[in-house]
This record gives structure tokens, C-alpha cells and sequence, in this order.
DNA sequence: GCAGACCCTAAGCGCTTGCTCACCTTCGGG
DNA sequence: CCCGAAGGTGAGCAAGCGCTTAGGGTCTGC
């Protein structure tokens, strides 16, 4: 497979845009070091370790630990970005696009727990620099589910006093996902993007 | 003061149920530290220097740094449960109390978010025997929000399909507050939680 | 067939960490 | 007026940290 392939394949397969080889097993071993431990009680050492590699090798292929959380976290809020601007700027009712919305949102922060885990709770680890850079995509993010209720909004079909408000929560709440959800639970990505789905439709629907 | 009264006062003025007064200072700088920076990032010499003492004066009150970790969240998941509990078995309807339950549990979230945030959010840094113990509180959380919304299906005022599901969402959207409230942002406490307790009595409420 | 680019390792440097220890001060009771 | 308990400090230890460096394989293009 050539490089571009790989390009190619970033949406479909996780962290196919890392290249090479050593640098994207290097990068998928910081990312469960880092949610299973978080990235301050996360060593180099244990990076490498489960790369099968040696602590010297990290160094070959990034600068520094942090640079390696940066990495992931673009990674991860640039596909974030994408799934909510793919639904905001899709066809179908307010009400559809925001189903469709929450459901892969959340569903995203289900299946790649791990990943968004990263992504969504370890931003205070960036450097001013990289967290300036997160902020304004998380701007972009919350904008698009703004937009989406607005649009409900003008066409009658969703009741809401307090946009701002209610898409922060909107968002908080599938954010949250990362942080409780469990592959060993009972519910499946798929049914808690369902689940959320409804909830989400009934805190903005109008009354009839 | 005697130590029975700042027993006694343990609910009103935070951290009043600490006692003596150095190590108040101390665990109140480490609610500060670990708030900002996180556990792991924090260090026993930041914490000491917070409270104007010596890194040594931190071992005299806290055996680890870990012990004083356990006794913040220990004290929070008192206050949390103690809040829920209340407004779970409190008199009004089923409406009512979830509308009580949402909104000081919201507010509690957001006018102490540097508490709740180690609460909430530093659950992994402890020993696994205090986890252990932890864990069992929140188990205890979560059962008063069911019995509200069970409560309310029962009575005919909500229509939840899946009680546990929503009972899971609606503590994540509460919990997730401390991550996102900034004290110097535009919504003070008091407008979070009247937003959050509309938004959560609409996830439930049945059709009319 | 070998020069040079690339990737990796073993060893370890300088520093910070959580925590300890010998010692000092303050203070209420006999 | 001295005593022991309680609460504090300065100095520092062993361990672990992020990161560097010297050196050695391996593969590619000429």
C-alpha cells in the first residue's frame, strides 16, 4: 500500500493517516496509554513499551511526549469536526439532521472511547500554542450544532429559549459519552446513539 | 470555635468538617491544585507552597498524597449524594423533585466546579481500595435519580422508556458542568441550573 | 558493492518527584 | 519551671522522569 493510499484510508481506518508504520503503532500505544492512565501519569517509557519499541525510538518520530497528544487530539477533533459539519450541512428536516447528528456523535464517542477519552479530557495538557489551535476547532464544533437549532428554530419545528445554552448541553452531554462508557456494558455504540438520539429531539421539540 | 461546631458546620461553609486548621489550609490547596492542573500533574511541593508550609508540613495531616485525594472525593460524594437523596425522598411531585434534584445538583457543579471537577474527574488516581469505596456512592447516586424517575412513570407524569438509560444521561449532563463552567463566563449558577432542570424535565415528560 | 539515508537501541544525563528524618519551636499541665 | 506532646522546618534520599547521544544494523540508488 503506498502512502497516498493511506491518506485515502483516514477516515475509514483508525489513524491511517500516520505514516509510517513505527509512528502510527507509536501514536495508537500513547493514545490507550493515555486513557487508560491519563497523559500526566502516562511515561514515555510505557509508550514505547507497548509499541514493542525502545524510549529512544519515540523520539525518532516525534519531538516530544506532548507532541504526541497534540497529534491525537487534531486527529480525533478534526473527525469530530467532520461528522457534525457532514449532519449540519446534510439534506432533511432540523429535526433529521439533529438525529443524525447525535446519533454519530455520539456513537463515535462510544466506539472510540479510548480515542475521544483523549481528545476530550486531556486538553489542558496541550502547550498555549497547540490548546489555541484545539479551541478554535471545538469553535467550529459548536457552531455547527448551534446552526442546527437555529434552523429549527426559524422553520417551527424545534421549541428552544436558549440556543447557546442548549447546544452546549447538547453537546456536553455526548461528550460525556467518552468518560462512562464501557465495551463490557450492556448497551452497544448503536443503542446509545439511539437512546441520546430521542432524548435529544424531545429537550428541543416543539409542543403540539 | 470547638471541633463539634465546625463539625456541625460541615454542610454550610465548605471544608468546615476539616479540622485543625493546617490541614484544612492544605487539603483546600490541593483542591485548588489538583482543580487546575490535575493529580498527576500536581506536586506535593505545590500543594505545601498553596498553603504557605513546607512539602514536609503536607505529611504530617496526609499520610500520601493519594490519602488527600481520597478525602476530597470522599467529602464531595457525601455532598453529592446528600443533595440527591434529599430531593429524591423530599415531599412534591415526581416533576417537582427531579426539577429540585437537577437544579442543585447543577448548582452545586457550577458554584464549586474546582471540587467537583477532582470529584468527578479524578476518580482514576485513587488507591483501588478507595475507588472501591467511591464507586459504591455513586451507585447510591445514581439509584436516588432512578427512584425519581421510576417514581414519575409510576404516577403517569413522564414517559421514559428506558429508565436506566436516562438516569445514566441525566447525571452525565449534570456531572459534566464542572468540566465546562468558567466562573467568569456569562451564566451564573443559579441560570445553569433553571436551564438544565428545563432541558431534563422535557427528556421526560409525557406527551399531553 | 559501497555511500549515505533511515530507523532503531543501550546507556545514561540532569532533574524532579513523593516522601523521610533529625531537629527546632510552641504551649498547656503538674 | 521543666516536660512531653504536637506541629513545624531544611536538607536530602532513592527512584523515576523526559529526553539525548553514540553507535550499529539494513535497505536503496548509482
Amino acid at each position: 500500500m503506498s502512502a497516498a493510499d493511506e491518506m485515502a484510508d483516514g477516515a475509514d481506518k483508525p489513524w491511517g493517516e500516520v505514516s509510517p508504520e513505527a509512528a502510527r503503532k507509536l501514536l495508537v500505544a500513547a493514545v490507550e496509554a493515555f486513557a487508560e492512565r491519563g497523559y500526566h501519569a502516562t511515561t514515555t517509557r510505557d509508550i514505547a513499551g507497548r509499541a514493542g519499541m525502545s524510549p529512544a525510538a519515540l523520539y525518532i518520530h516525534y519531538k516530544t511526549k506532548e507532541e504526541l497528544l497534540h497529534r491525537i487530539s487534531r486527529i480525533g477533533h478534526d473527525k469530530a469536526l467532520e461528522i457534525l459539519q457532514a449532519a449540519a450541512e446534510g439534506p432533511g428536516s432540523a429535526a433529521e439532521r439533529l438525529d443524525g447528528a447525535v446519533r454519530r456523535f455520539v456513537r463515535w464517542h462510544a466506539e472510540r472511547h479510548t480515542t475521544a477519552r483523549v481528545v476530550q479530557y486531556e486538553l489542558d495538557a496541550l502547550s498555549d500554542e497547540h490548546r489555541t489551535e484545539i479551541v478554535e476547532l471545538r469553535r467550529r464544533t459548536d457552531a455547527a450544532v448551534r446552526r442546527i437549532l437555529n434552523d429549527g428554530v426559524k422553520a417551527g419545528e424545534f421549541d428552544v429559549p436558549d440556543v447557546p445554552g442548549t447546544t452546549l448541553a447538547v453537546l456536553s452531554l455526548c461528550i460525556d459519552v467518552a468518560r462512562w462508557f464501557n465495551a463490557q456494558g450492556r448497551r452497544t455504540p448503536d443503542e446509545v446513539g439511539e437512546l441520546y438520539a430521542g432524548l435529544v429531539l424531545r429537550m428541543v421539540a416543539a409542543q403540539k
